[in-house]
RNA sequence: GGGCGGUUAGCUCAGUUGGUUAGAGCGUUGCGUUGACAUCGCAAAGGUCGUAGGUUCGAGUCCUAUACCGCCCA
């Protein structure tokens, strides 16, 4: 077998590890401009991504293969255009995920965090977050990231943790973190504060209830109420009706008694009061509900806690202390109809607020917290978006981003758990100083004394993870790294995440630096199954990228998510599309082993000067057309779209056409065939460089080979002035080059040849002429007689022509009684069958092909008639009118035919 | 309540300065295997581009309204 001893089918198992140690342990992933190095130059530009880092013990999942195979076409691109490319690599150490599954683990140990010091759980903490480290990092490299690990972060690692800590004391000694008992949202499983962004709410059924509340002056009278969650009621401390509403108006500075608890409160007046809602009063819970806190701010109203850290019930509940939150609403139900307090109970859907992480129902609570005064940041960051100097890619995003940053309230940053940066904040027990510092302090600055305790709660893990740009390059300290790689040039990741991460990078990196983080934000969308449903453990329709990659390789899964992808839209993930594409990967590889076998089988040199065939003219010209068409697409961020091209040329045009046409000239040897050889080189060259930071595994592997083959005969790679690159990921990208003038003229003559034996071909398949039989054809070409004599040996190779039998000129004078007829793009054949064909059938064919050309030629008339033809740029109707031409010489000719 | 996205072939989706018979993959139908590839080849069927208006010589593409689906914010 002449194909260099390639696989048959490409083998993605015994390429892809091997490649990838190849390719780091050359260094390929570091920059080729290094500040580490000797021969350093500042003065180039470099294009920088830092990764989203996943969570430290989170497990590869199809959201990963999506930023990962978006990030590394990005790198891979830049690396090859020759730009000092860096992808910085990390982890999160995620906070609560983290944490809650130690928790878990040690569960089925039947240990408890409660039973363990802070010192031993995060000791066994550290222990996971080793072993899973590990894990999800070669998860990362299996999709083929070339990120630079030389330079991999951890946001608990030494650097970062000062870089929290440098960060939460300057925001401190600005004076815009603070800490006050203010409304947050309470996880109650998890018993720390959550923000509001890791609330979701979702509508669920559920009753308002409505009941009385009776005045406190005995006179029987009463207010009617109505609430979702009647647990609360003991934490009312007010019941607010409109200020205009008549019906109330009366009651306004009375007191009423709260049930089952006798405690007297205020009727007050507040406009917030909806008077069509419900009974159109509404009890006031300040400590329980935001809207009712922030009520019970302006009124002055008293604050009244009755949940503890677990949502029971306390002691301010008075009888119903230690219940769950939830018993509790029906027992106090049941316990208000008793006492007569009931009015009815209907219906209702509720907007229940859950925790993201632990689905639970967080309770609205006022803790003492610590929060950054957010609104001077966030300023910034909507400046710099707005000014440009961010772009944010699909722009509709922007929109958002201004809402958000525009409606922003304070972060609460501060959560109950063990995992993650401690706050650095001491407290002095003797004189009760407050210490914010950079270094752990070992006694009070002010009265001297040892007796000072650090605050127990860590910081959100975001705040780290806003700070991942510039810390991971060394920020506080002014390093050679951030200096050279900061700004970084696009932040790359899910469109879910916007808020969470995007925005918190631009406020704290414009308030750190002075700089925006990334001049372009790209978002992706969600990976959805191919249902375009979200994947859930539950729904059971999740899709694991390791398996994919297993069954299909890693090209396959990459070329899928990147070729299925526009930018924030979210994409339906198919097994069937992977397949496809795995099947591409093939093709790719057959289509290199047929190249490589001519290769081997061309001479080395040529006798003489080039004389190119129309085919030669025309696969060249295409390419240089694909070219310019990817580097306009990759400018403006279309990948996916450029992926589809790319495709397309080298399935449609280079492997359908091209590859069948060489194997002709091949056959003629000599010259021919050492054109036709390096022309092949030179074409694979370009479409594995073009496709490298899409499918980099089978790309690589096979441009070795063909680099190996090309050298031994002295052929040339794709840019005749270059040599062949080390390695494929660091050769150079394709040039489109300039337009030389005939490109055009021999793409529309190949399109003529491709019609013809198509139309020939379709007659056999309609006629069931065995594919081996040699039919003999007159063809009349008129002006095309020279395009397609020119093409004889070829067109009567791909339609199977008689060639000796037959012939083609101007006007054809040989008689063709009996002959199949069959007219495309003003050229007509005539295909000798040697048997009786079905004349009636003939015609009837031949009639409605004349009925969709004399359509078209209406068409085009009617058209070329209207204003159209003097309003239009003169190009596009000269367009139109050549088609026009066309059309006519073909009605003619069919014409012709049935008379 | 406000905002955004989607609605294109049986299915899943492309279609970015508006250019004149709308594309792909999968699926379906027919034919085909000694030389790149059956993870394949050749050929075919299949769409009034959600609906109604408008702008324009020309609209899947721009504008307005509307229906349905989905998402985000409140």
């Amino acid at each position: 077998m002449a194909t260099a001893g390639l696989a048959k089918t490409y083998d993605f198992r015994a390429t892809e590890q091997r490649l990838y140690r190849l390719w780091e342990g050359k260094g390929y992933f570091e920059p080729s401009n290094d500040p580490r190095k000797a021969d350093f130059d500042a003065s180039i530009k470099p294009f920088v991504i830092s990764i989203p880092p996943p969570n430290v013990t989170g497990e590869l999942h199809a959201g990963h293969a999506m930023f990962v195979s978006m990030e590394d076409l990005m790198i891979r691109y830049h690396r090859m255009k020759g730009i000092p490319t860096l992808w910085v690599p990390g982890t999160d150490h995620a906070g609560i995920a983290t944490q809650m599954l130690v928790e878990k683990a040690l569960a089925k140990e039947g240990k408890k965090r409660d039973g363990m010091t802070r010192e031993e759980f995060l000791k066994h903490t550290w222990e996971w977050k080793d072993l899973y480290h590990q894990r999800i990092t070669s998860q990362i490299r299996r999709l083929g990231a070339s990120c630079d690990w030389t330079r991999e972060r951890f946001t608990l690692d030494e650097g970062l943790s000062s870089a929290v800590r440098e960060a939460f004391v300057r925001l401190y000694e600005k004076g815009l973190i603070y800490r006050g008992p203010r409304m947050i949202n309470w996880s109650p499983a998890l018993r720390t504060a959550v923000s509001d962004l890791e609330v979701e709410y979702s509508e669920e059924p559920g009753f308002l209830y409505y009941f009385k509340y009776m005045l406190a002056d005995g006179s029987g009278a009463y207010l009617p109420v109505a609430t979702t969650r009647p647990e609360t009621i003991l934490g009312d401390t007010a019941v607010a009706v409109h200020p205009e509403d008549e019906r109330f108006q009366r009651f306004i500075g009375k007191k009423v008694i709260v049930p089952l608890l006798n405690r007297e409160i205020p009727v007050i007046a507040d406009e917030y009061v909806t008077m069509e809602f419900g009974t159109g009063a509404l009890k006031i819970t300040p400590a329980h509900d935001p809207n009712d806190y922030t009520i019970g701010l302006n009124h002055g109203l008293e604050m009244i806690n009755i949940l503890d850290t677990s949502a029971r019930m306390n002691e301010n509940a008075g009888p119903y202390q230690g219940m769950d939150r939830f018993e509790c609403r029906k027992k106090i139900w049941e316990d208000m109809r008793a006492a007569g307090l009931v009015i009815k109970e209907q219906p209702y859907t509720m907007n229940v607020p859950k925790s993201q992480r632990s689905g639970e129902i967080v309770e609205p609570m006022i803790s003492t917290q610590w929060f950054i005064a957010i609104k001077p940041l966030a300023e910034k960051a909507l400046e710099a978006v707005r000014d440009g100097r961010t772009r944010i890619i699909p722009e509709r995003f922007t929109k958002i981003y201004y809402n958000w940053m525009e409606n922003i309230r304070d972060w609460c940053i501060s959560r109950q758990l063990w995992w993650g940066h401690r706050i650095p904040v001491w407290y002095c027990d003797d004189c009760g100083e407050i210490i914010v510092s950079r270094q752990d302090p070992s006694a009070c600055p002010k009265c001297g004394t040892r007796n000072i305790r650090q605050d127990e709660d860590v910081l959100d893990t975001w705040f780290s993870s806003g700070l991942w740009p510039f810390s991971t390059l060394g920020w506080p300290e002014e390093t050679a790294d951030l200096q050279y790689f900061y700004p970084t040039s696009v932040m790359e990741t899910g469109a879910d995440i916007l808020f969470f991460w995007v925005a918190r990078m631009m406020m704290f990196g414009l308030e750190f630096t002075g700089q925006v983080p990334f001049h372009t934000v790209y978002l992706h969308g969600l990976i959805l199954d191919k249902d375009g449903q979200k994947m859930s453990k539950t729904k059971g329709n999740v899709i694991d990228p390791l398996e994919i990659m297993d069954d299909y390789g890693t090209d396959a899964l990459r070329f899928t998510l990147l070729v299925g992808s526009t930018p924030g839209h979210d994409t339906n993930l198919d097994i069937k599309k992977v397949e496809a594409n795995r099947n591409f990967a093939n093709k790719v590889w057959n289509a290199g082993r047929f190249v490589l076998s001519a290769v081997e089988k061309a001479p080395a040199e040529p006798g003489g000067e080039p004389d190119w065939t129309l085919a030669d003219s025309w696969i060249w010209g295409r390419l240089k057309e694909l070219l310019r068409e990817t580097d306009r697409l990759f400018q403006s961020y279309q990948y996916g779209e450029a992926g589809r091209q790319i495709y397309e040329f080298f399935w449609s045009d280079f492997a359908d056409w091209y590859l069948e046409i060489a194997k002709i000239q091949m056959s003629q040897g000599g010259d021919a065939a050492y054109y036709t050889a390096t022309t092949l080189v030179r074409v694979l060259d370009a479409c594995l460089r073009l496709l490298h930071p899409f499918t980099p595994y089978v790309t690589e592997e096979l441009w070795g080979h063909l680099k190996g083959a090309a050298l031994d005969k002295a052929y040339k790679p794709f840019n005749s002035r270059r040599a062949w690159e080390d390695a494929l990921i660091i050769a150079a990208w394709p040039e489109a080059g300039k337009s030389e003038g005939w490109e055009e003229q021999a793409i529309s003559s190949f399109t003529v040849i491709q019609e013809v034996v198509r139309a020939i071909r379709n007659i056999r398949a309609d006629k069931k002429i065995t594919p081996g039989r040699k039919l003999p054809a007159l063809i009349s070409a008129g002006a095309k007689m020279d395009i397609l004599r020119g093409q004889c040996a070829t067109m009567a190779a791909l339609a199977g022509l008689d060639i000796e039998h037959s012939h083609i000129s101007r006007k054809i004078t040989e008689d063709t009684t009996g002959f199949v007829s069959v007219v495309v793009s003003g050229v007509e054949i005539f295909l000798d069958l040697a048997e009786k064909t079905d004349s009636v059938q003939d015609v009837e064919r031949l009639r409605k092909e004349l009925e969709v050309v004399s359509a078209q030629v209406d068409r085009l008339e009617k058209l070329l008639a209207s204003d159209f033809a003097t309003k239009a740029p003169p190009a596009v109707v000269e367009k139109e009118r050549a088609k026009l031409r066309e059309f006519i010489e073909t009605r003619d000719k069919l014409k012709a035919q049935i008379a």
